[in-house]
DNA sequence: TTATAAATGTTATATTATTACATAACGTTA
DNA sequence: TAACGTTATGTAATAATATAACATTTATAA
């Protein structure tokens, strides 16, 4: 069992927002949404978001920029990452497949390179938008 | 077969530079290193970077914001791109293995989604950093 | 309790990417 | 070839994303 991560003021505050919206943020939405709290710069922001991806709290989604709370419970730390992102409403899912996890957890190739982390982003059209 | 597209005056100059180089280049590095050839402004490096990801000569590398020559000739279209990366010296290079495009070109999940693309990025270290 | 690590605050700046608008080159087909 | 639509180019300004550097405070643990 992994310890427990207590988070600290900022990281609290912004983990709140991220997981609360449900949905990718942007560092500066993040930013804007709680200048009310207090927290004014951006580094502020990026320090916070830099520990909890650490930390497995949330992830980054690259081909976005923005960041999702970390949607699987048993996922502690962001070595194996995918996702489902819908290119007309950019809708973000994490994909939690345990086959898959343990495909490109056990992938490796010829190249001798032993792999410790991956990410995966599938893109398409979600069920709703493709209906349109 | 796909149509062979000819490059532009622009497109070109970008696509061997980066083509020579064999490694991912950053947006303001190809800037600079073609500035002499007469392309002066951002905007002229992103539309040549987005038309020659569009047919698949180039690929995004999303970690890290550059851009790496398809390594993959029969990769026309960037629909199915995988990458392994070097944490320690950043050596990128494009995984072609059947298997897994295979594997994951037909993945699906049951949200009901059909995924026409993705894109994967494998990290760790590579051989001769490991040995290090 | 003291020293070490982790987190915070603040200013400035670096890096990555796009908007807006004007013009030129290219390809099709009437 | 003339006219049209499409693609590419040029240029300036600015938006959006992210980090460097430095000072200080808070938490943790020996």
């Amino acid at each position: 069992m992994q310890k427990e991560h207590s988070l600290s003021k900022n990281q609290k505050i912004i983990f709140d927002l991220i997981d609360k919206s449900g949905e990718p943020m942007k560092a500066y939405s993040i930013l804007f949404n709680v200048q009310k709290k207090g927290i004014k710069a951006p580094l502020q922001v990026y320090r916070a978001l830099d520990k909890l991806v650490e930390i497995g709290k949330i992830h980054k989604i690259e081909s976005r920029n923005a960041f999702i709370a970390c949607q699987n419970s048993s996922c502690q730390i962001s070595k194996a990452t995918a996702f489902s992102i819908c290119e007309s409403c950019e809708n973000v899912s994490e994909i939690s497949n345990s086959k898959l996890s343990k495909y490109l957890s056990n992938f490796s190739d010829d190249s001798g390179m032993k792999y410790s982390k991956y990410n995966l982003e599938f893109f398409g059209l979600c069920k709703k938008c493709k209906s349109k």
